[in-house]
RNA sequence: GGAGAGAUGGCAGAGUGGUCGAUUGCGGCGGUCUUGAAAACCGUUGUACCGAGAGGUACCGGGGGUUCGAAUCCCUCUCUCUCCGCCA
């Protein structure tokens, strides 16, 4: 969330970028500006009453002492008035505060001024391509087909066990899952990344934390007993690592990596967009997470950019790398680089990573800050975080791409990683 | 699920109604000594908000209450630990 001094010394500067996002920020920036005008007036006043309050109760307290209780007896009436007025000033104050922190979490984070104008997808901007567009054999199939036909997959029987977007993954598709998997933990490792392994449910303050709560509860699956959430990605547990937390700034990046399963409620969707493995309730995802300092966290993403980069060009899948649009862009990031792979069968890109900076608007919900050397004052860290990768795509992406009228091949850098097997028949 | 104990500063651990933002130890930082280091000694060391500043206010797990005054008393919630039960 943006910071509520910051929204008041910048107000046309925050509603002049939330339009971007094409957000109409004013009218509460305008309430925003004028609460928290109230709001400190509110608390010089009080404070001022609170000190004379305790200037009073170190009086009695020395008047008793000193065997004056008649004295104490009257000075302790002049309390009673004073005390009222600030019972009355702080149950204004609550008020305030807590209208302030409902306004806070309805702004969006500030779009980067890299970011393009646009409204939607078809305004985002490809900032690099590579790879090579494979050649199909006569009768290539979409992946959901070659699942089936190689028994890899089984979209019915998870329809049975729990209800449509819960796979069942079967002999070398579950192989597969476990292989790219353990590539992507290993290359991490490699770059630097400390692996953890997160829960997989989490409180309300986790989700907080992150921006997923309040708001976007609908997107959670929630268990009510207990009021904890099924993730809907490491970056929640992950990132909450962090969540009210000073580190050094000799310490930035803190780079942290987690392969977890996710799970998405992915209310209202449809058609072929979530045909076979294109959208599910529940699938694997690697992801990169880090703790940035002010200065360098565009170094960070760049970074983590060509982290990503890397490893689908060592998959060798086509790929194009989209900057995406303000109207495209989530609600936390100031800006998103997507990751899209080439489905040959289907003939579409599909969005496998998504890379972003956080800026300090995570990093306000969390409490997350950094400490210069020596005495200085903790200042706001900020976050990034992207998926390296997410599985299901890749693996409808490689099947795709990788089928030949023998079986479907498998990546060279993924050969290791199956006992050796380089063709699945 | 049953019974009990507990939650205090980075960590350990005192403090049961007043001058306590909080004894002390460890750790961290600075210094003395040393060729250097260790040891020893001295000093220093929480966070947030308001304020131009001086300074003020709040915070001893969260919330509420009693009181002129609460880390300390009362209520409530959450969490942790121990024992029993169940269990991968």
């Amino acid at each position: 969330m943006l910071n509520l001094k910051f929204i008041q010394e910048n107000p046309e500067l925050v509603i002049e970028r939330l339009a971007v996002k094409r957000f109409d920020a004013r009218v509460i920036v305008e309430k925003v500006i004028a609460l928290y005008k109230r709001r400190n007036e509110v608390q010089s006043e009080s404070e001022i009453q609170k000190a004379e309050m305790n200037r009073l109760s170190k009086e009695i307290g020395q008047l008793f002492k000193d065997g004056k209780s008649s004295e104490a007896n009257s000075a302790k009436e002049k309390t009673v008035e004073l005390k009222d007025q600030i019972k009355n000033f702080e149950i204004e104050f609550d008020a305030i505060e807590s209208e302030l922190a409902q306004l806070q979490v309805l702004l969006p984070n500030l779009p980067s001024p890299l970011v393009p104008i646009g409204k939607g997808a078809e305004d985002n901007v490809v900032v690099a391509t590579g790879g090579e567009m494979p050649v199909l054999p006569e009768g290539a199939k979409p992946h959901w087909e070659l699942a089936a036909q190689y028994d890899l997959i089984d979209f019915e029987l998870g329809v049975k066990i729990t209800g449509a977007g819960f796979p069942v993954y079967k002999g070398f598709g579950a192989r597969i899952q476990r292989a790219l998997i353990n590539f992507f933990l290993d290359q991490a490792r490699e770059n630097g990344y400390l692996e953890v392994q997160p829960p997989y449910l989490v409180n309300e303050a986790s989700g907080f934390g992150t921006g997923q709560l309040p708001d976007k509860e609908g997107q959670m699956y929630h268990d009510k007993t207990d009021n904890l959430y099924l993730i809907p990605t490491a970056e929640v547990p992950v990132t909450n690592i962090f969540r009210d937390v000073i580190v050094e700034a000799k310490d930035l990046p803190i780079k942290t990596a987690a392969y977890s399963a996710c799970f998405r409620r992915e209310a209202g969707s449809y058609g072929k967009d979530v045909r076979g493995l294109n959208r599910l309730h529940q699938f694997d995802k690697v992801e990169i997470v880090r703790i940035a300092h002010p200065d360098k966290s565009y170094e960070s993403l760049d970074e983590m950019v060509a982290y990503v980069q890397s490893l689908v060009e060592k998959l060798g899948l086509p790929y194009r790398i989209l900057r995406l649009c303000g109207g495209d862009m989530g609600f936390t990031s100031a800006i998103t680089y997507d990751f899209e792979v080439w489905s040959a069968a289907q003939e579409r890109w599909l969005e496998v990573s998504s890379v972003s900076n956080f800026e300090s608007f995570q990093a306000t919900r969390l409490k997350l800050r950094f400490r210069e050397e020596g005495h200085a004052k903790p200042q706001i860290a900020h976050t990034l975080n992207g998926s390296a990768l997410a599985l299901p795509r890749i693996v409808a992406a490689i099947l795709e791409n990788y089928q030949t009228t023998d079986g479907i091949r498998v990546p060279k850098v993924l050969v290791p990683y199956l006992g050796g097997c380089e063709i699945i028949r």
